[in-house]
DNA sequence: ATTACATTTCGTCGATTGACGAAATAAAGG
DNA sequence: CCTTTATTTCGTCAATCGACGAAATGTAAT
């Protein structure tokens, strides 16, 4: 049984990791602005970016200080680009992706990070 | 956060499921031939269909003895369809899926229910 | 070279999950 | 009506998972 397409269906069976993409659908982040967001400890952050990573939904680059996080919107994997679309024209009008939304365009990093 | 996906992500987490999954693209089937191909207990079956279809991904139908489930092609839910579509592309040379296949053009309800 | 900062890894804990066998349920078949 | 059959539900167990704080790591900044 092929891992990978498990891996991405569990990596998105988690509600935090889910917000966590639909947050990535608006712009890089690092774990310190998805810490903020979702009020979550930078450990527990750091582990379901590195499942996400995992999976092949998310890319991963150094800037500085920061590890920023993409969403792999053109992954090899065409399985991987058609759950990414899927999810694209999903959770439009959730509540707590809305929420999430605002606040993703508020957080600053260099405002934040430490902690 | 929109529980509905969540449940399908989370249903679709399990290799078995996916398994089964894999099995109904090809026909409807009831507990007992799912039971023969993977080779697990009855009651494990009949909850990973319970949990398949309350995701909305399987329907079930009455047929004399049998309740058959069938893959919920026809949702009314965009998501669930768009996922059954990229599963449908997936898994295609995957080896356990294969096999499956087979054995799903073999397995026979009139001769094999009943332990 | 040293310090500061951001992230990752580790260890622990309570909750959840997939497996099973037994019991219960639904209802077809005789 | 009674028996048989197929399925579902229940209870238990071991494994996995998401949360946390502390420790370790990587490296930019000074």
């Amino acid at each position: 049984m092929d891992r990978q397409i498990v891996k991405v269906f569990r990596a998105l069976a988690d509600p935090n990791r889910l917000r966590i993409v639909k947050m990535l659908e608006q712009r890089e982040l690092c774990v310190c602005e998805v810490r903020e967001v979702l009020a979550l400890s930078n450990s527990t952050v750091s582990k379901h970016l590195s499942i996400l990573h995992d999976a092949g939904l998310v890319t991963q680059t150094k800037e500085a200080r920061w590890v920023n996080y993409s969403l792999n919107v053109k992954s090899e994997s065409q399985f991987v680009r058609a759950i990414i679309s899927a999810l694209k024209s999903s959770l439009l009008d959730d509540e707590t992706v809305l929420k999430d939304t605002k606040s993703v365009d508020r957080v600053d990093r260099n405002k934040i990070c430490r902690v």
